[in-house]
RNA sequence: GCGCCCGUAGCUCAGCUGGAUAGAGCGUUGGCCUCCGGAGCCAAAGGUCACAGGUUCGAAUCCUGUCGGGCGCGCCA
């Protein structure tokens, strides 16, 4: 169920009745502890524009306001703000009765457009956030009954890759070069810069490829598969959810380009301009304010990214029927969304209802400030930064537990290591770059992936320890002490937390939602006993226990990480 | 030149459609294991929310300007 939306809902309605003009309660979860569980702060602005005063116009919400068994009081404070405490008996109904999460009022088709690495180099940290964000996100509008398809929208077309067939034709597809495709690429890049002949036959490469040369697409796509199949090995390490059916390449649109073209020529969109064929729109300006084009066809009669992402819009639409499509993409083509967003809305590629939205995020920064590079001055290969991800973790997991088995610490490191970097991405909300800082995120304190895995193994352990079958627990919650009350509320706003997470594709509110839920846990665990209550006691707090097992390891999944029972 | 994003504690970050005394973690200082895991808990110190105006009952949040940083602006993606 979604508290704050029913407080608002019956809050609203009783403003509304009381202010004669339909009014929002605003309701949100309370600043202060001492003010309940949420506050209404809807109230004074109610007040204002019927020309009232606000606190007996609060006094009025509350005496209409339809909460007799949700909330226990309701407290006029300051100018007119209403504090909800919410009622513990309706807490502990709740928490017996309902799932962890419920579906969103209004299901959609949502497309998710994320990783989207480029296949002729090798996935680098730059590809991390795209893949982990999109992927959350693609997981909590599943989990809230959305239907998702994912799309990921790979580059494997483009002049570059005719350097890279004429360079496999040399080396073989067995070459060690190709277990490292970077290396690969640069021997290639190398023998294109240095060798005229070898020049030629990569042009070559590229003209067989655009006319479908049937030879040299099948040595193109010896390539793309190794290449993907790399991919593929980072995305099941990652825990990405990822899989080959939703690679929807570039080269799966190649067919539908000259429609596109057709299309915006038919919708009296296209202008030649110094020979390449543009869109133009009015709002668009670039230096000098001249017109920025968006251009979709080269003088050499070459396409463009635009004219594939146009066609995937097209596709997105017609084909998928897309309610909505979101692009989780660096920060830098936000100008190119824009445009391409609006020159699609005008060509009518889109659908009745459907939205397009552009979810952007910064360049991640080593702790200098400058982006995350080697210390030679490369980029930072993802496999490479989850390798050194889980030895990190695994230094601390001796450390703290060398009596462990050799194989059960690095199975808890490979959890702990890879978590720790997702979820050091994740708990940013930041649209700007970030710092990426290894100290940081292992150091196992604060907002990081490993406090909420041993906050999660900790009460696994009372369950160990206990000797309990959590699945026969039986009875309702009985809430007797704060620290139970604030942490059966907590447990309760995952739904609204969940919704503001596919609302906003912001998955930090996920991680914020979480660990303030490890607090509350870590609190209540200080301050009541358990295992040693008394029988009634005991089980309430054993069913407070599971719950909040099930909420912090079902929290942690949706942003793709798994959890250890014991660490 | 124009546009987008950003500027919050020494550092890394929260702050949800404008709400009450701007919150965490790290670091610093000081407490807490006769009790379910001390990778924990409690407390203290630390802020002109870049700056200046404006809007209003109320501004870190909205508007304008200034300063500072990042990025983008025709045939790469």
């Amino acid at each position: 169920m979604n508290l704050k939306r029913l407080l608002d809902e019956r809050l609203s309605a009783a403003l509304t009745a009381a202010a004669g003009a339909e009014a929002g309660a605003v309701v949100q979860p309370a600043a202060r502890p001492e003010f309940g569980d949420y506050q209404a702060n809807g109230v004074m602005g109610a007040a204002k524009r019927a020309r009232g005063n606000p606190r007996q116009l609060a006094q009025r919400v509350v005496d209409a306001a339809d909460l007799d068994g949700v909330a226990a009081r309701l407290e006029i404070a300051g100018p007119g703000f209403i504090n909800i405490t919410v009622d513990d008996a309706f807490l502990a109904t709740r928490l017996a009765a309902d799932g962890l999460i419920e579906a969103a009022p209004a299901a959609q088709t949502v497309v998710v457009d994320y990783s989207s690495p480029n296949l002729a180099k090798e996935m680098h940290v730059g590809h991390l956030r795209s893949t982990i964000i999109g992927d959350a996100v693609a997981r909590v509008l599943e989990a809230l009954g959305h239907r998702v398809i994912r799309q990921n929208h790979v580059g494997d077309w483009g002049t570059q890759f005719g350097m890279l067939i004429a360079f496999l034709d040399e080396t073989g597809s067995d070459s060690e070069l190709l277990s490292d495709l970077e290396s690969f690429y640069r021997a290639a890049k190398a023998r294109f810069d240095d060798d005229a002949a070898f020049a030629e036959r990569a042009r070559r490469m590229v003209v067989g490829l655009q006319r479908g040369d049937a030879d040299i697409r099948a040595r193109w796509q010896r390539f793309i598969d190794i290449s993907l199949s790399h991919c593929q090995a980072i995305y099941d390490r990652l825990g990405a959810t990822l899989r080959p059916e939703h690679v929807m390449a570039e080269s799966a649109y190649n067919d539908d380009l000259d429609a596109v073209i057709a299309d915006l020529d038919a919708a009296g969109l296209l202008t030649e301009s110094e020979g390449a064929r543009c869109v133009f729109l009015d709002e668009f300006t670039g230096k000098d304010g001249a017109p920025l084009p968006l251009i979709v066809q080269k003088s050499d009669g070459g396409y463009l990214y635009a004219t594939t992402d146009l066609a995937a819009v097209r596709h997105r639409a017609r084909n998928l029927a897309a309610d909505r499509v979101m692009y989780f993409t660096d920060a830098r083509q936000a100008l190119h969304f824009r445009h391409m967003f609006a020159v699609a809305e005008r060509a009518g590629f889109g659908r009745a209802g459907m939205t397009l939205e552009h979810y952007p995020f910064g360049t991640m920064l080593g702790a200098d400030g400058k982006p995350f590079r080697t210390r030679a001055g490369e980029v930072v290969k993802l496999a490479e930064l989850l390798d050194e991800a889980e030895s990190r973790a695994l230094a601390v997991v001796t450390a703290k537990n060398p009596e462990l088995a050799d194989d059960e610490r690095r199975a808890i490191a490979r959890v702990v290591g890879i978590g720790a970097v997702k979820y050091a991405d994740l708990s940013k909300n930041r649209t700007s770059d970030y710092v990426f800082d290894w100290d940081q995120m292992l150091s196992f304190d604060g907002n990081t992936a490993p406090y909420l895995l041993y906050a999660y193994t900790r009460i696994r352990s009372v369950f160990r320890r206990g000797g309990i079958d959590e699945a026969a627990l039986q009875g309702t919650v009985v809430i007797s002490e704060p620290a139970e009350h604030a942490l059966s509320v907590m447990l309760l706003r995952l739904q609204e937390t969940l919704e503001q997470v596919a609302a906003d594709g912001l998955p930090h509110y996920l991680c914020g939602y979480l660990y303030e839920l490890a607090t509350l846990f870590m609190r209540f665990y200080e301050a009541c006993p358990i295992l040693n209550a008394e029988p009634a006691v005991r089980d309430s707090r054993l069913l407070l226990c599971r719950r909040t097992a099930d909420t912090v390891r079902t929290g942690l999944n949706l942003l793709g990480i798994e959890t250890v029972e014991r660490m």
